[in-house]
DNA sequence: GTTGCTTGTTGTCGAAGTGACAACTATCGT
DNA sequence: ACGATAGTTGTCACTTCGACAACAAGCAAC
């Protein structure tokens, strides 16, 4: 039997979603187009619907509200926010947050709730924004620079081909500091259960320098490798 | 402003409690007195209050169904498990799992929902609880594991004051294989962010053996340590 | 073409950490 | 006193790391 008289909830997904831009990290945002927070900056994010997943949600509302393609997109539970007066509206809001990195970093198309959507840099945007999403966003922060030193998720900022420079730039923007080439080289060449070589060689960025050898990453974005990339140690 | 067609859900908390019993992991169980699954082992557990935080919940229920003392106890989110059919009732239940690491091992004793509440070791009970609880623990032992890594989590399955080979202990409970005591001191006693010596001495378990020297944890359960001590390492 | 610049890749070397294991120390039971 | 037991320190070969130098391969300017 069932005592109907505990507390009822709408349970919500919120989506942290990364993109690397212009060498630094990226955040998509949108601007609420509704009471709370109307005209305030937030994550994408909605509530849960009748027999659905909550990984799904997340997927769902990503694409309803900013037009971003679910495809291919490595997507994770982060944490749950639940404080009683996290939502000001008189019902108690409890949202599962999830984690998520792109490698488009397209321009989104707002919609549904969203006024505006837009990918901004994480420092510009960490402050500003409604709810506890602040707390959200600094929470998925911390996760993605700790993901990226023993799983796969770097090669997710990155298309399915790159270069090991392009990999080091991920590392760079997400840790925020500059790693030594060399040494970056050494020690990923070294991991065989991350990359692989297609054997084939590119232009490097600038059009300038050296052509660089060209990889594939091996596994999921969540799969763990064998030797950690430490942040200390980079 | 709000859709009150929006699906609505139950909320519970469950919390996975690690103790080190008899050398080995030890976790919680309950025996359910109330459909469904009554009569099966599950994780102490239940239904988040009206303006209740999640850790509050989590920490109500256990005292609630097992007598543990909630004082003193690390306690952590997990993670939220929220699959469509994961209740077998007509309501969608949602829960958000909690990982709790104690020094007292005592008797618990059973209370409301609980039939019985007893500490089993964790490959006994792994593959026999109720709703999806044997993937819940699963997730807490490998978090878990991973956990006293990179934090002071170990020695919270401790009294204020031990030696360096009860710690030990521990972590060979949590990873299930034997470390070399001559690393694992030389380790241990290079972190200074974790332990500082009381200066004081105290008899060996078995009575035998030269006296050890005692310790204690300098910060808190979850902060993080300068230098790991890595599984692969031990 | 040659020179110089830029970027990718490999090499070197000292410092520090690790795993295996031996040696030493302090207590207890007999 | 003696051996057994358990905590602690030492040794050593091996690996890894960070800093930095050196080399390789393309482009642009002259």
């Amino acid at each position: 039997m069932f005592h109907s008289d505990f507390p009822i909830f709408y349970l919500t997904v919120d989506v942290v979603l990364f993109a690397q831009r212009d060498g630094e990290l990226a955040v998509l945002v949108v601007e609420r187009g509704e009471e709370p927070y109307a005209g305030s900056w937030a994550l994408p994010g909605g509530f849960v619907g009748d027999g659905e997943e909550l990984v799904d949600a997340a997927r769902r509302e990503l694409v309803e509200e900013t037009g971003i393609d679910g495809e291919g997109l490595a997507l994770e539970q982060l944490r749950t926010f639940g404080a009683p007066d996290r939502d000001r509206r008189p019902h108690r809001v409890v949202s599962v947050a999830h984690l998520a990195v792109t490698r488009h970093a397209e321009a989104p198309t707002a919609g549904t709730d969203a006024r505006a959507a837009v990918w901004l840099p994480v420092d510009e945007v960490a402050g500003r924004l409604a709810f506890d999403h602040d707390e959200i966003l600094a929470h998925a922060r911390e996760r993605v620079a700790s993901k990226i030193e023993y799983t796969q998720l770097a090669a997710s900022f990155l298309p399915p081909e790159f270069t090991l420079a392009q990999l080091r730039g991920v590392y760079e923007a997400v840790w925020g500091h500059p790693i030594d080439p060399g040494n970056f080289q050494r020690k990923l060449r070294a991991a065989p259960d991350f990359l692989e070589s297609t054997g084939a060689s590119v232009k490097p960025a600038g059009g300038r320098g050296r052509p660089a050898e060209v990889f594939r990453a091996c596994g999921r974005p969540f799969d763990r490798i064998g030797s950690p990339v430490l942040r200390s140690a980079m």
